[in-house]
DNA sequence: ACTGGCACTCGGGTTCGGGGAGTGCCAATG
DNA sequence: CATTGGCACTCCCCGAACCCGAGTGCCAGT
């Protein structure tokens, strides 16, 4: 149905569109692109793609734009990922090499892929579950309050405080925590409830509710339920330049403040190295649905730590979008890697 | 010169431009507000405070709309903070009495304010500075690097990674530990370096500069240089429901992205349960001279933490905003207190 | 199968002209 | 002297009418 051509037709249609953002004609097709056809052509081209939903008109006797299905087809099979520039690789390297601490590689990265892009980022903080211990502290802080602290290998600190009748003496502290680290450190946090369940069947019974109560907490609050953080930049990004706006972002604002939304919106990510978009409607939120959306994963080698991508109207330069994407994520893995 | 019923004729043209958003008339005025005169004689008055430059008019045959000399003399001698109504007050006590940690406080802090106001709200995290020290821990990471964490009253933890040539023995770094903390703990901050000064005299001298490492990357990076970090909700507010919007705010969105600006206009409050009130172009920053940004710092007791505020346009219901500011800052300085 | 030609459509920009809200000024008035 | 009613004037806003041009669909011709 699809013959060469008119894929190359909408190719040039969406690399036109996403330039220009004003819907493109048969004429200015054949001006820009050489087809080597006649814009007449071309008309019967676009006839036939409009037929099958890949392109539609604003109104009559208008030029046409891109249609969410055709988007998907340009990107699933009509380009490539563009790769970055030797500058912007450079820029890129020497940008996240001067990062201090975990937090600030976050938002180091966060703010270059906004600026790469000229879009809005989005970075997840090295989800909690899939890193490994590196040390948990115990610190009392009254005779009533004990501060957890846990510390992984990507340098990321969680902190908890429990409340408990009494706290354990310092004997007693630096015993549990001697126990509590010889069991737990250089272990996944998604295998530490099997390797600290029976570390209370090791004290006297009168010591055990206390022992019980902290291991609970740890595993509660530091390794189930770890707030998942997420940084946001490029917000501005969503207002064009010379352009008048739509008061139609205001939902989009509001829904990028929402953490639930960005985690929903970069928890779907696939396996590692693969670039994920979601286009308009496929987001699986109303507010995004003139929106799309380039994931990805990263972490050191082949695992896994979090998501991170870019949000963008559905007219959006995807080759360099991705790109953009998928370079950040490789460098930040090397970061992390690296610390 | 400007007799009562002038300052009268300036409250109500005020209050009205706050609700309508538009140019309010003489006529309009006497009809709206019970000024007993005639719209003649409003017509004169306005002709005076024109002249003395509260008001202006956005063209000839046009109503009158406040300058931001206008705004200034209602905020100063105009008008009354608005308190909070019960519900509100009740509404703000459950809200942040569901928190569970200090990132939870300010976020919901945050978020909070932003709602009440129908504006930006800035909330500045506790500054490092003027809290004390509740324990310091130090983790050994590898055979070359140590991990120094910072716990303070605020429940604020603070974390630094020192690269060094060989990190000290258990024995050793358990002493230097211990006497850190018997120097510094229940010690504000910005009293640490006196304290601690001494602290490597009391080793051997292969010893010292081991301890004068840790004691200086101590002091530099988590006392004297703490990132002051700040949260930001309500962004969405900059976009109007009903109305189209200028590609003006986009500067503004930029501006709200940069932590120094944001700290910047934070950073100059005054003394604690004083509101600051700076109104238009009598703002630092350029890109905000079409904004008003309300603050008040917050703190247990007398002792001032940070600061807190919100950012809205000019035209912004200036008791409402303050009532909610002083309010918001009230209950986050109990629930500091109490923690 | 492609192309040139042609009639048709429709959105966007421009012009024009009332309607209305608002102003400044002035003479009259208590 | 402050206040008021009246009046002429000024612009902005809004809708109607209009034209222009880009774009389309279709068809006959190559």
């Amino acid at each position: 149905m699809l013959d060469e051509r008119k894929l190359a037709v909408l190719r040039a249609i969406v690399e036109d569109y996403v330039q220009t953002e004003e819907p493109v004609g048969s004429k200015a097709l054949v001006d820009r692109h050489n087809l080597g056809v006649s814009s007449a052509t071309v008309r019967n081209d676009m006839a036939a793609l409009e037929e099958e939903g890949y392109i539609a008109q604003p109104h009559t006797s208008a030029g046409r734009i891109p249609t969410d299905k055709g988007y998907r087809l340009f990107v699933d099979k009509l380009t490539t990922i563009k790769p970055m520039s030797a500058a912007e690789r450079r820029a890129i390297s020497t940008f996240l090499e001067g990062a201090v601490d975990l937090d600030d590689v976050v938002n180091r990265t966060v703010r270059l892929l906004a600026q790469l892009t000229r879009q809005v980022a989005v970075v997840q903080y090295p989800t909690l579950t899939r890193s490994t211990v590196r040390h948990v502290e115990l610190v009392i802080l009254s005779t009533t309050r004990l501060l957890i602290i846990l510390i992984t290998n990507t340098g990321r600190v969680e902190q908890r405080v429990v409340d408990m009748a009494k706290v354990p003496d310092d004997t007693l502290l630096g015993d549990i925590r001697a126990r509590l680290n010889s069991a737990v450190v250089g272990a996944k946090l998604s295998e530490a409830r099997d390797l600290v369940k029976d570390l209370s069947k090791a004290y006297a019974p009168e010591e055990q509710p206390i022992v019980e109560t902290i291991v609970k907490t740890f595993l509660e609050t530091l390794v189930e339920h770890p707030d998942e953080r997420v940084a946001v930049a490029g917000t501005a990004n969503l207002i064009p330049v010379g352009h008048e706006v739509h008061a139609s972002i205001r939902p989009v604002l509001e829904a990028l403040e929402e953490q639930v939304v960005l985690l929903k919106l970069l928890g779907e990510a696939t396996a590692p190295a693969r670039l994920t978009v979601r286009i308009g409607h496929e987001n699986p939120y109303a507010e995004l649905s003139s929106a799309s959306v380039v994931t990805t994963s990263y972490g050191p080698g082949d695992e896994t730590l979090a998501n991170l991508g870019v949000v963008g109207p559905t007219r959006m330069d995807y080759p360099g979008t991705m790109g953009a994407v998928r370079a950040v994520a490789r460098y930040l893995s090397r970061i992390l890697a690296g610390q």
